[in-house]
DNA sequence: CGGCAGTTTAGAACCTTTTTAAACTGTTGA
DNA sequence: TCAACAGTTTAAAAAGGTTCTAAACTGCCG
């Protein structure tokens, strides 16, 4: 069973329908938006400018809802760098990134530029459910 | 001349001398309940309660204000795990995190306890600042 | 001790995100 | 095909955290 992420090319029904969600125009359409032209980090509301560009009419609560569906399903990566705003990024492999803090931007570091060669134990009680790394960058003085 | 860090007794009026603030009643009463109980994570929200609850009439804005201060002279460090909360670090020496998913959480892991072995090159033009590791944990199955 | 820059404050404003409740739309089954 | 229902979308309001404003206050220097 082939997973979504060997299928870079699937468009954006199947997607939809392989992790069953209704396929609505809405949706359709914001999948396309993040799917159809690779890798990126998008906000809620620069995902809205999208749509609004691409004239297709959708409200930024369903923008929301549907960037919660699809990280929930696991095609969309929640990323938290900045206080009060979330990233998403269509690049759910695992990877790492760095956070550009002048003009407040990530950019993807792949998974085998890092490596963690020593992890502690987690806490009692609980499992790690992920690592992260963020590798905050600025202009060179 | 020895740093801040080095020197985790020196009272609160020292230590705010020492960064150049103002040593006010509001700046020494947050200072004495961030620094005087070895190294914790705090919130705006949770030191404005702790204050209250110490009775230190700070106003919230007195608290974000000096968080952010605190945080630019460098004796306090900011998290940023969670969409749309900040939480602010007293132990500022290189260290890393545990963030638990279930009780909304940050646990200290010591820098020792983390060996990364390899590091992408930054973007052109750009030098890295921090690098931030946050394992997420949940409870285990 | 007077005066001023720096600080604090309440309250309003702001921004992102979530909720609400009503309208709408895929889908299913007759 | 279509009725009906569950799931979805929406505008608007609310929520939640943080920042701003402008007026009052307070350390500190001379």
């Amino acid at each position: 069973m082939a997973s979504v992420q060997e299928r870079p090319f699937a468009d954006a029904l199947a997607r939809l329908k392989e992790v069953g969600l209704r396929p609505t125009r809405q949706r359709l359409a914001l999948a396309k938006l993040l799917f159809d032209k690779g890798d990126h980090h998008t906000t809620a509301e620069q995902l809205h400018a999208a749509a609004r560009a691409a004239d297709v009419k959708v409200s930024l609560a369903t923008v929301y809802n549907t960037l919660h569906q699809f990280k929930d399903v696991g095609i969309l990566r929640e990323v938290v760098v900045e206080p009060g705003r979330s990233y998403f990024d269509t690049n759910t492999r695992p990877h790492h990134h760095f956070f550009h803090e002048d003009d407040v931007r990530l950019i993807d570091i792949p998974d085998e530029a890092v490596e963690l060669s020593r992890l502690p134990e987690p806490p009692e009680g609980a499992e790690i459910s992920r690592v992260e790394v963020v590798i905050r960058v600025g202009a060179r003085r």
